[in-house]
DNA sequence: AAAAATACTGAATGTATGTACAGTATAATA
DNA sequence: TATTATACTGTACATACATTCAGTATTTTT
């Protein structure tokens, strides 16, 4: 790949800031509206140039048949952390948490989500969460009996179903019969809900 | 947003993948093409419907002026169908399988894979597979003891543990206790093994 | 010093493309 | 039962657009 010069730098951007306004590539006419050139034959050449250099690629005839050729593709997609053992005392989403990451879209889970936390223990295995799954966590505080929540207590993070007994109790219920109900008085416990999980990922 | 049709939801792939493979949205000619319609008018009326319920939007008067109105911009990784019920005797891809599609990089799931299968039931829910799950399938008949596979058997295709017992035994083992193992002899019996699951994703 | 690339204006042209109009037919809704 | 939405074929046409040609001027490369 060719150096790029400044003009055809400002093209190139023109064009990914077109794509990303409108969701479909400028015609010549609107690179010139939007760069300020008077004949369509200033982007022409512009174009044809940023496609010599393998910037972009031009499909004949077609109209808007601008593409711009980005084989790294970090655009749209984003890179989500994922979360596995949680130090002790440590806020959840420590660097030194941060196992790696993963590229998937925003909304890959429906109402968007923060970061993957990988599941240790079998505690709710009924639920169809195993070991090692990857639980696709949304940062809230806002949660509904029978959600699964990502909880909090003395240090230890834990995912239950969440159920609110009453204003003062609350039960974080596993979803396996070896395990037993944790029952929060709030009043002398401190519970921190971290999120929900909005989804789950499971690698073979 | 309204409920989208069977054929709207086609035309709305339609410009999915093409945006995908080009980069730019398709024209009505290019939408005929893809799915067979004969007159442009087809594609048009498809698209003011979509438009109208809110799948899409339409620059007036531009070509190629279609954007998709999912929120999430997902560039870069491809989509990959959801199959759903699969009809008897149809292929599991055949068009009419498929529900709708989902936007995810390639190597999401590590050694690739080729659709997502809608569970149904529970009889692998022992092993973290619950209903409406989407299981990734990587298409191979090449699956050693243990693999979970997705197989068809009369026309009928259903997910368990593969076990192959001797050169003419396959036994297909479900992870419930309220079902039973599947003896298959290879002599008298069709086994067709469709591929196998390489991943899971949830949503919820 | 000549050639090639860059950076434009301006006009012209063929065609790619959106879009309206005219039909036909079936299913869903009021 | 009338009406609207869906699902098409087919023709036609204005215009949105790509693209070529003709210039001018500056900078970079050979």
């Amino acid at each position: 790949m060719k150096e790029i010069t400044s003009q055809q730098q400002r093209v190139l951007d023109c064009i990914q800031i077109y794509l990303k306004k409108t969701g479909f590539p400028p015609t010549r006419a609107d690179i010139c509206r939007e760069l300020g050139f008077k004949s369509p034959n200033s982007a022409e050449t512009h174009l044809r140039a940023l496609e010599k250099k393998g910037f972009i690629s031009i499909e004949s005839g077609a109209s808007r048949g601008i593409s711009v050729n980005n084989q790294n593709n970090s655009f749209g997609g984003d890179e989500y952390p994922v979360i596995g053992l949680v130090a002790a005392g440590s806020p959840t989403l420590a660097e030194e948490n941060i196992e790696r990451t993963i590229n998937c879209p925003k909304s890959f889970f429906e109402s968007g989500f923060d970061y993957f936390l990988k599941v240790r223990g079998l505690s709710m295995k009924d639920a169809g969460i195993m070991e090692d799954d990857l639980i696709a966590v949304k940062k809230t505080t806002d949660v509904k009996n029978g959600d699964i929540v990502i909880a909090r207590l003395d240090d230890e993070v834990t995912v239950k179903f969440f159920n609110r007994k009453s204003s003062n109790i609350v039960e974080l219920e596993p979803a396996n019969e070896d395990f037993e109900n944790i029952v929060i008085n709030l009043e002398s416990e401190q519970l921190h809900i971290e999120g929900k999980s909005v989804g789950l990922l499971r690698r073979n």
